[in-house]
DNA sequence: CTTGTATTAAGACCTGCTACTAATTTAACT
DNA sequence: AGTTAAATTAGTAGCAGGTCTTAATACAAG
């Protein structure tokens, strides 16, 4: 690479890293044509810690938010519940999916938040959802916060209906309608 | 740790490593209250690198992982496509959901693998889905195949109608109708 | 021509290893 | 018990990718 100004190939050396975490030193002095110890004293200044640290917080960090996407009971974060009746979720986007390319958040995401707070308001061991209608209003952008309200709408023995509408700023961007059955051992309906 | 057999140590060795890869060989000697070359010949043993490959294994699978997982176009693998009429889709459960604790798979990723494969089919930069309803008939478990199925039922203008069945083995586990719409511009309905 | 910033160099030391050699302990066998 | 094999521990050299410090250059600007 050309020699720029020192200011130029910091910026550049903090969007590289930021994008590919994993160069060391030696590459990046390379890149930039300059010697090791001028990218060191660049990190110095930008604060930028070692590539072993570098890729140490990326796995801790990557780790941690896999478990959280993938596997937490409740994908959003639970403000209010009213077992076989009614539960708030509040899901912050770009925090939980802080990877996404777009700047519109992909609806199964959305999904994810109503459906796993349908099926955590109610009170059983095992809940799991049968059907669902439901219908997106407007695309929701990365940043904004998913409210998502559920209400148990009926319930006939093991079977409850309910109905979610998640809204940004008080403006309904998703609603659904999910038939949940409550059951204690395995029968034959997806868990969700 | 009181002192256990070395087929014992390797085995909890494994699993110690599995579920946190961040021990450097001081701490796992520590913890099993053997030298620290017992723990590198263990190591040895079964093939285990050291703590820095290993966290950079985790960075890098992690981080694609949350790259594919999150902002992948299709949830899944897509197999065969016929635009603007039909397509097929293939999850392997447990490679893409491999942090998942218990042994059934979450609704919300059968439901994200048929609404992306719903909108990968249809001909046009920017697809929406506007509503959808769907059912679950079984749960899917963990290391089954799901083959989602998507058909173009019917289409007026900009408004599609597509029905997508996930079957595992033959057997249907879940079904769905997605209204998707055909965009050019932002227009008011959630891209998918 | 000096002053200040930027860059490069050089050396000691650090962590968490690998690779190798060798000694010591423990368990097993006849 | 005595011998043998397996398991464990110890010790050394060397490596990667650094940190931290001190010092020597380069170079542009007043």
């Amino acid at each position: 690479m050309k020699k720029i100004s020192k200011l130029e190939r910091q910026k550049l050396l903090q969007e590289k890293l930021k994008e590919n975490p994993f160069f060391i030193d030696k590459e990046l002095a390379e890149i930039f044509d300059v010697s090791i110890q001028t990218i060191r004293l660049d990190r110095m200044e930008l604060g930028i810690p070692e590539v072993r640290k570098r890729i140490k917080t990326v796995a801790k960090r990557a780790n941690d938010q896999l478990k959280s996407v993938q596997s937490e009971e409740v994908i959003g974060e639970l403000v209010d519940i009213n077992l076989d009746k009614a539960g708030i979720s509040i899901m912050e986007t770009s925090k939980e999916l802080l990877l996404e390319k777009s700047k519109v958040v992909r609806g199964h995401h959305i999904f994810a938040q109503a459906n796993s707070l349908a099926v955590a308001i109610i009170d059983t061991d095992v809940a799991l959802t049968g059907s669902a209608k439901i219908r997106y209003n407007r695309p929701v952008y990365l940043g904004e916060r998913l409210i998502a309200k559920a209400k148990v709408e009926n319930k006939k023995g093991n079977k409850f209906c309910v109905r979610v509408e998640t809204k940004v700023k008080g403006e309904l961007v998703f609603s659904g309608e999910f038939i949940v059955f409550s059951v204690e051992a395995d029968n034959g309906i997806e868990e969700v």
